[in-house]
DNA sequence: TTCATTGCAAAAGCTTTGCATGTGT
DNA sequence: ACACATGCAAAGCTTTTGCAATGAA
């Protein structure tokens, strides 16, 4: 199934609209490449001539956050920032302190480890969040 | 050196000045044990007769991330959550998405792990978050 | 037709800041 | 004395919401 339509049939399993601003917003954050924000989302459809309302794009993401299309990645900034969700390529981040630069890494190891962990403290877990911060090879040097 | 000297001494070397709302501000959160945020500080100096002003703690968070004593923990919320930092006791978080608990774990399989990854990055890794998000035992059942 | 959705603008909520006053060093 | 710090209130920013109009099913 296309992303297209995993939007449109989780909105329609929910007894929730299908509207062009929607799909707008949702094309917006597939055409998006890395992580972004209710801001620049906003920006990039204006520029792009779409007509919608910011208040339409605050109240979208979250029900993409819900059908797990994407997921809230970091607050470090004012604003929060979410990343589109590729179930098959679940990565980490590692974010340069000094560049801002973002490095994704996947491990299974760390995936078993805190299941593991989850087990113990009989704790049902269905995602996590693993930043890693410090200096990029860049910045060190 | 005792906590409370720690950041006297960060004061003084940055060339700043050791205040009695500073003072106030930093005795509180060691007093506090787990998270804290900004405006529960805010309320509980009011409560205890303490004349600090919202500003002071906004302003004074800032300085006490800067040192390491403190550092920001989650911004799920709306408000930043920050939380003591203890070097020699390290952790990570597991958090129930429904009754919003709690629980801290520290694995040293994680750690080396991690360090590993970097390693194999050349990134220079610094420090690290990780949340487990989930559903804690008491909400499951 | 019906009820969800939209845009707008106002409201909210958290955090920051300008300024005059106060205070460590 | 000289910077730096404080409190207050105003300003800033991001996010949410009430409401009348609009639109999907």
């Amino acid at each position: 199934m296309g992303e297209k339509e995993a939007f449109r049939s989780f909105l329609s399993t929910k007894g929730l609209k299908s509207t062009k601003e929607r799909e707008e917003i949702w094309s917006e954050i597939l055409a998006t490449k890395g992580h972004f924000d209710p801001e620049g989302l906003f920006v990039g459809l204006k520029r792009k001539g779409s007509k919608v309302s910011r208040a339409s794009v605050y109240r979208t993401i979250p029900l993409l956050a819900e059908s797990g299309l994407i997921e809230e990645v970091e607050k470090t900034d004012k604003r929060a920032h979410y990343e589109r969700v590729t179930p098959s390529a679940h990565h980490d981040h590692m974010i340069c302190l000094r560049c801002g630069r973002v490095i994704e890494f996947y491990s299974p190891d760390l995936e078993t480890i805190q299941q593991e962990l989850c087990r113990k403290e009989q704790f049902n877990g269905v995602r996590h969040t693993l930043e890693i911060l410090g200096y990029c090879g860049g910045c060190t040097a």
